[in-house]
DNA sequence: CTGTTAGCGCATTCAG
DNA sequence: CTGAATGCGCTAACAG
């Protein structure tokens, strides 16, 4: 068996010394033409892999970004990691994945583990509202950038929605389509985008002249069950409403589970907005309104700058971004 | 700033020798507790943070485990890679990911990359039709494991479902129901699975007696919007039939959304079955009967066979696990 | 253009 | 129980 083959393996075979070989493969310019033809070959032949681990300890850098993501399986963060991995890639990074399940004790082990793999940098997504584990990375200089949640007090790059916007235009349609008693089905409040969004569902309110009602407000899990039966709730209490905003996609979609459920036609009897345009909610029996969150674009804005921060401290300005949302108009509203 | 604290400053500090320390902070028996109070004070006053990747080289193990998947934001995928984190991350193994897009050079790419990194075992989700990179583990006695697809004359670690199966159920389930004029919309044929589920269709075609229409078995592309203009065109060109079985659940929602434009209820109508059981297709407007491949357990189960592996070889029998599928009964049919 | 040397940070001999 | 020395594989000085 041929593993384990060094640079001294291949200094050996092509006669020359271990440092050649090392800027031969390396593709430095001080090394004849004939003499890295040589090693090349004779590297081919050996079957040699370089050691990665080695140059980076050498290095003192790992080329590796970490990703520490909420739940990989939500479709919502699966399509940011697609779009993160697709730019560290094509920049030369690896990715090293941890995964939360939206639990802060696991943030911190993760951000832990990375710290000890030396990643050159790190994304979070979205970090969870604790800012301990971020305030960690800032003590210990480990670049990073918050995607999809940041904090209002804390000053650290970001690519975010404009999700008090998104808010605003998935309430300020259904208000000009004519509703008045619109039911906003909301996540938990420690989400970012939750209290953002519904700033954004209040100030539509507000701006149309109607007053918020309580029993319109519900806050429910980030879970399509939490919404399904949040929704049978709202319907045997009897309050009135002819529309529903809803703080996702998945939570649209318990939304309208129940509102089949119960008889209700969407859009005749209710209106229903959602938030995210995650695939899938186009080919609902009611193509689903929704509010289009970019998501790959969230992970491929976030990379672009984390890398570009490894190379060059970049003014924090321009490591704030903040994306547009857009109302997608489809049956459901 | 005191970034990159070595075993060696809080040698110094602790006034031990570095070795010690590095006992120490292993917990390793021969050290005396009241040394090792002391060092472990010292290092956490001063921010210690162990160096993986000198450890790693050290060790000649990085206690990573590669990742490679055809498509994260596939919702399939998505589910078994988060099965794979789970178990890795308990066992203490960290995940580097790669995405392929289902291309083999990319995939290629990605194991050369792994090699590099030294992970010390492999996870292909799924794999490539061409063999090359399975090959090129084999002769560089890396440790992997094929999910989710296998090939048929290449003895290797896999878990995968028992896809043969799974389209027969489907496809037996509907002729049950008195449908004789099946049509099956599959993937692409140099998916594995996809050749399965056509084998198990054909069979249970067979087993009732039915000769096989040729008219009835389309081809398409693994995405929605490809399943999505074959049924269209199935449509247009007038063929009869009663039911649909689709390669995946994603197919099957492209199948649903271009019966409901040309006005077929389902199941009235015709009936549909998909494959995969992914999320969301229980809440759609006809909730979606299909073939259960239990995802997350693909992912554990492969994941925990690769650790074993790590430790000890293992019969290549105990290496290679078929999971059943189930069918899970719905509205569609 | 090429070779020699040193050291990245750690864990592991082997002596005391 | 503790310390000094060695080397994992590589690249960057520095000499030739």
């Amino acid at each position: 068996m041929s593993l384990n083959i060094t640079i001294r393996d291949v200094a050996a075979r092509a006669g020359v010394s271990v440092n050649t070989v090392s800027r031969a493969l390396n593709n430095r310019p001080d090394v004849s033409a004939g003499t890295r033809e040589r090693v090349l070959r004779v590297a081919e032949r050996l079957g040699y892999t370089a050691n990665g681990v080695a140059r980076d300890l050498r290095a003192k850098r790992t080329s590796a970004i970490g990703v520490v993501v909420a739940d990989v399986a939500n479709p919502f963060f699966a399509a940011v990691v697609k779009g993160i991995e697709e730019v560290a890639h094509a920049s030369g990074y690896s990715i090293v994945l941890c995964n939360t399940n939206e639990d802060y004790t696991k943030e911190q082990e993760a951000v832990g583990l990375m710290l000890r793999k030396r990643v050159d940098g790190l994304l979070l997504v979205p970090c969870q509202k604790h800012p301990g584990t971020v305030m960690l990375l800032q003590r210990r200089r480990l670049p990073f950038v918050l995607i999809a949640r940041r904090f209002d007090d804390l000053p650290t790059p970001y690519v975010v929605n404009d999700d008090a916007r998104g808010g605003f235009l998935a309430t300020d349609y259904l208000i000009r389509q004519g509703h008045r008693r619109v039911l906003f089905v909301n996540g938990p409040k420690e989400i970012w985008s939750a209290q953002q969004r519904e700033a954004g569902y209040l100030r539509a309110l507000s701006e149309h002249g109607i007053t918020p009602d309580p029993s319109l407000l519900r806050v429910t899990t980030a879970m399509m069950d939490g919404s399904y039966r949040t929704m049978l709730e709202v319907l045997d209490e009897g309050v009135s409403f002819t529309a529903v905003y809803a703080f996702s996609d998945l939570l649209a979609m318990g939304v309208l589970k129940a509102l089949r459920e119960r008889g209700r036609k969407v859009p005749q009897d209710v209106a229903v907005v959602g938030h995210d345009d995650i695939d899938f909610v186009e080919i609902l029996e009611t193509p689903l309104t929704t509010v289009d969150m970019s998501k790959s674009r969230l992970g491929r804005e976030a990379t672009r700058i984390l890398i570009e921060q490894l190379q060059k401290p970049l003014p924090l300005e321009q490591a704030q971004v903040v994306l547009e949302p857009r109302l997608v108009m489809r049956g459901s509203a």
